[in-house]
This record gives structure tokens, sequence and C-alpha cells, in this order.
DNA sequence: CTGAAAGCGCTTACAG
DNA sequence: CTGAAAGCGCTTACAG
């Protein structure tokens, strides 16, 4: 490996200047530059980040933990995340924990020792509040709360319920099946807070179909990193469906809405047109997420649109902004035992980003 | 951030003692291991790989560029790939080149100062074969040839094609609709060799075709990043095979298969069942690489299936190799001008992993 | 079995 | 404007 030792020496210069013209800082008169600068090209001198870094104590670079990239949401946001750390010269370590046999606390010892600037949660976890606080890593929370000391963004879900339930409403469906991930993940985890904002779009649905006198059901379809499993499930839902229209002696099944993340949505428009049930007149389909999905399924679905793009913007702004405040922090860090004085809100409170309802070809117009 | 030092001085021992422990190297006392084995805990020390890596100029950590993850097939790539680096306790540094506006060049450059181990190349590259012999890193190709100094990894795409024509034949395909990326990628690159395999089995599948008399015709459908474009591609082409039938004065089109990635073929199965034509008795449809999208089609859709498993698998054992070997070679790789001698083609050949075809429901059964 | 010393490749005050 | 020196946190021979 060529080091900057060996372009001094071709140079006949110490090291101390070649690293001012690398770093560009301080004073080099021009003709020295131009060849320190022709020495580099001449030796294909490539600067080593490790030892710069190790100087430094910063690396440039922040772990992503995320369950799985073998689904779109997630695939979507580490596309859209990655892009917008890279930009502002942050490189991605990517940690998949479904994908992977290793966990989630392997992975960020890993980013740890590794001293990653940051971390960025956007997968389950099992691990309480005092854990992530011990870290003494900035971190940001994905769709998840790690505590009331730890950044945290999402999509604003609740206002996506109340879309969702305005859509149905308009339309005139009576029924809606809601499919989403296990049921257990509504409860609260005892401090009040729930971890896994997600399911707040169902809760505030539930409750709005409540208020207007919609009929609802709520489905599991299985993890989130199991499409397939999804897929099945959205069939079995179908087969039911039809099964009790017959029970009931009628044609038509009751159910005229199925709610779901895309990839529900997309198995389940498939699966209506398979059976002749037309979609949207007997059957209306709002997909939730606003993947690249939505736009591959044949009918342009209607989804709620969470806004990748401003998400991503915000999980880099926060982790930059605590990746500067670091260093201003380290002292106050120590005594850790009264960090709960003021409070600053601003580090601290939940960034919820708008979604929007996007109607396409799934739902039927409003009267 | 609590140092070797801190532990040191807080059992009263030299840092070299704490190496040891830490490393789990040398001989140490049990009564001192279990000391500073306490310290630490009681410190949460956290040991620097930084500095570790500096020392031993190996990272860890290997680069994977794709040009997308917006896509289930490099999404499932990634996801396999990172799992089985993760398992060979190698990081995964990812870049995505159409994802963000940071260019394959930017992203060589970067992994190269931040010494990375390794490098997986899967996205289009301008570069020459010259190039990527001069980065002197291990460097692995994913479906792309890279000069013929640089291992690679790639699917069957011939058998691949076979399979396809294959079971055109034998199912009484008559006319086949080939849909895929920009045709100018079929060209070779003056030197003889393709530098974009995946396209192979488009060649391969229009020869058989010729020879068994199947009436073929080749779609563009944009490019890989692009699904949605991708979805419009084929509705357009539903609307010309449409009108070609009833400028035809036919009821039903004459074009009777459709070929192209799951995407295309997603998208085509969905356009065929909400304009009635029935797959598979009026249209057959097959996939090309077997992502999870074929299992979340409604119908399960008859797919070529690579596998991702021991593509990765073996861009692991790969790049594990390359890594392993660089400290022999790196005498070797000085006298680059002759490096063409005796060749040798354990490192340097194409590795090329088998693909299967799995029938689903788009396809007809074999006679 | 343990410690003092040199070094990994770079950066940054501090002298000249 | 340029050089000698100390140090980032760790590892590894080499003495004791």
């Amino acid at each position: 490996m060529v080091g900057m030792r060996d372009v001094a020496k071709r140079v006949g210069v110490s090291v101390s200047t070649v690293s001012l013209v690398v770093n560009a800082t301080g004073y080099v008169s021009d003709e020295m530059r131009e060849r320190v600068e022709q020495a580099m090209r001449e030796l294909d001198y490539i600067p080593n980040e490790l030892a710069r870094n190790l100087y430094r104590d910063r690396t440039g670079m922040v772990g992503v933990i995320v369950p799985t990239l073998r689904h779109p949401f997630f695939a979507t946001l580490v596309s859209a995340l990655q892009g917008r750390l890279s930009r502002r010269n942050l490189q991605t370590l990517l940690c998949a924990t479904d994908d992977a046999d290793t966990g989630e606390a392997e992975y960020v010892s890993r980013l740890r020792r590794h001293m990653m600037d940051g971390i960025i949660m956007a997968a389950h976890t099992e691990h309480p509040a005092e854990y992530w606080d011990s870290i003494r890593r900035p971190i940001v929370a994905f769709d998840r709360v790690l505590g009331d000391t730890i950044a945290a963004v999402r999509s604003d879900h609740e206002q996506g319920g109340q879309l969702i339930a305005r859509q149905l409403l308009d339309t005139g469906s009576r029924h809606a099946v809601l499919v989403g991930g296990p049921r257990k993940q509504f409860d609260d985890r005892g401090d009040g807070a729930t971890t896994f904002p997600t399911i707040r779009y169902f809760k505030t649905l539930e409750q709005q179909c409540d208020a207007a006198g919609i009929r609802h059901e709520y489905v599991e379809s299985g993890a989130v990193s199991d499409v397939a499993g999804c897929a099945r499930g959205v069939h079995a839902l179908f087969d039911r469906i039809e099964s009790d229209a017959r029970g009931g002696g009628s044609t038509m099944p009751s159910v005229d809405a199925i709610v779901g993340s895309d990839v529900v949505a997309s198995c389940a428009v498939r699966e209506a047109l398979s059976r002749g049930i037309r979609v949207p007149q007997d059957l209306q389909v709002i997909g939730y997420d606003g993947t690249y999905l939505a736009d591959c399924a044949g009918m342009t679905l209607s989804v709620v649109r969470q806004d990748f793009d401003t998400l991503s913007e915000r999980l880099a702004d926060h982790i930059v902004d605590a990746i500067d405040h670091t260093g201003d922090c380290a002292s106050a860090g120590d005594h850790a035992e009264d960090s709960h004085i003021a409070g600053e809100p601003a580090g601290h409170a939940v960034d919820i980003v708008p979604v929007s309802l996007r109607t396409g070809d799934t739902t039927r117009p409003v009267a």
C-alpha cells in the first residue's frame, strides 16, 4: 500500500506537507501543492480513512438495522435512506435481522465496535429503553419508540387511518376487512407507549369505522418478512369470504373492502380478479405504504402513500444532528443519573411526517 | 470513550495484558483474565475496531454496489448476500447507483479510501477492464464481466433460456413476446465478451424458438430500476396485442406467451386477467428471477428461479478467497505487465450457478 | 505469565 | 510556508 510517506519521499518533503495538501487545510505554496498532487497521481495514492478516522474518532458511516429487505417497504426505505445519507457523505452499513441469522444485539455490538457515527433502528427490538440509552451513540428510531430520550421518525399513521376511513365512508363501503401483522403488536408495552406505531393506523381506522357504523374485522397475515405467507393468508381470506357468502345464501360476499399493506392489497386485487369479483365495483381495495408495488399491479392501486423521501430526509437530519452534537454532549453524558432534567424535546420528540391518499383504480370515485 | 488504557489502569496492569485477554491470544493466568474481564464489564469497554483494523490492514467490511434496491431482484440478492457475509463476520457497506446521485466511480473511490476488504460489483459500469485491475482490491463481479482477471458469478442463463424454450414448445405456444431491458445491452463490447450476461437467456431463447419454429418478438421495457415504467410498458404491450388481434379480424390475439422478469410477468398476469384473457389457457406467462414477487401474484407464477442462496454463497466464497490470498499476491501484483502468464482459472473463471424452472399456475401442463 | 516499546497511517498543534 | 514530534487506540514481537 502506498502511503503518505511514499508520496512525501518522492517529492522530498515531510508527511505533514502532504497531509496539508490532501486536506486542503493550512498554507501550502501553489508550486508545492502541484508537485505533491502530481506525485499522488503518479503513485495512485489513496488516503487511508482508517487512520484518519482513528484520529478524528469518526468513521463517516451509519448502521441501518431493518428486519428485512425482502419486502418492498423496507427496500424502498433503505433505498431512499442510503441515497440521502450518501449525499451527506455518510456511508450505509446494512444490517437485516430476519434475513441473516445475526440477531439485533449482535449487530448493535458490531456497529459499536466498528465505531459507527450513528445507528438508525427500524427493526423490532426486545431491548428495554435503558439498553438504548446505554449505547452512548447517536440513535434514531424509525416507526418505533425506543425510549423517550431517543429521537424517532414515523409517518402520521393516524392521518393514514383517517384517510382510509373517510374514503370507505364516502364511497359507501359497509364491511371492511383489515389485514395486518400479529395482533399482539397492538398491545402497549406497559409503559403506556406502544413501541410499534405502525399499528396506529389500524386503531384509528377501527375507531372511525365504529363511529361511522362500518362493520370491520381484523385478519392476521403473518410476519412482515414473509411475503409468500401473506399471499397465502389473503388467499385463505378470499376462500372464507366466498364460503361465508354461499353459507349466507347470498351470491355476493358481504365484505366490500379490504385494507392492508401494498403487498396485501396487491394480492387481494389479483385474488378478486381471478374469482370474478369486480374491483372496485364489488370490492374496494386500499393499500398502505405506496411502494413501487402499487404501480406494477396491473391496476393502479389506491394507496396511502408514506413519504419515503421526507422520512429518509428526516432520519438523515436527525442522525446528522445527533452526530454533530455528540461532541458537546460528551461531558454531559457522564452524569447519566440526572439526565431527565429540563427536557430537550427538539431532539427527542417523535418527528411525524404526513401521508397522502392516492386514489387509483381499486376504489370507487367519491359520490 | 473508555479505552484499553482505562481498563488497564483500573486493574493495575499494562495495556498489553488487556489486549491479550481481549484477543484471547497468548497466555494469561485465569485470575488475571477474570479481573480484566470484570473491569471491562464494569467500564462497558468496547474495543475500537478502527485501531485494530489500522494495524491489521483489514476492516472486515465489503462494499456491495448494485443499481437499485427498488427492484425485487436486487433486494433479494442483497438480502441473501448480506446474510451470507454476516455469517462470515463481514459487514456489508451498501451502495446503490441509481437510487442515489452518487455515481459508481465515486462509490468505488470511497470504498477504496475506507479500506474495504473487498468489493462486490453488481451494477452497470462504464469503466474498462484496466480500471478494475488497477483497483488493487479483491473484486467479484456479479452477472457482469469486468475483465478476465476478475472473478465473476452468475446464473446459468443459457440453461434458463433453454428451460423456457422447452416449456413453450412442450405446451404448444406459437408466438412469444419477450420483454426485457434496452436491446443495446445485447451488443458485445468489441472485445468479444458481452459485459452483461443476463441477456443471454433471451439470446438462447430466441435461438431455440427459431429452431422450433416459434414466432418471437422482443419488446423493451425500460431500465431495471424503473418498475413503474415497466408496468406501463406491459400495459402498452397489451393494448397493442389486442388492437393487432382486432385488426387481424381475430377475436384472440396471436400472442400466446409472454416471457420477462418477475415484475413483467406479474404485470402481464394482471393485465391479462383484467382484459378477460385467460391465463394460462389463452396466454402463458413465464417469469425470470423467482423473487418473492412470484409468490404474491395471486396466481403462483411459473418462473425460472435464480438460486439466490447459492449465488450469494459463491459471491461470499470468492470474495473471502480473494481477501485471504490478497497478502500472498501483494508482491505478485506488482508486475502487472506480465500477469497473463499461466492462467489461474480457479479465481478468474466465471462461476455459473444452475437455475431451475418452477411451473406454477401461469403455464399449461406439459401434454 | 506480564510489561515496555515500536508501529499501523494519518493529523494537528508547535516551532522554525 | 514547511518540518519534527506527539498522539489517535490498538497489536505484536521482544525482553524479563
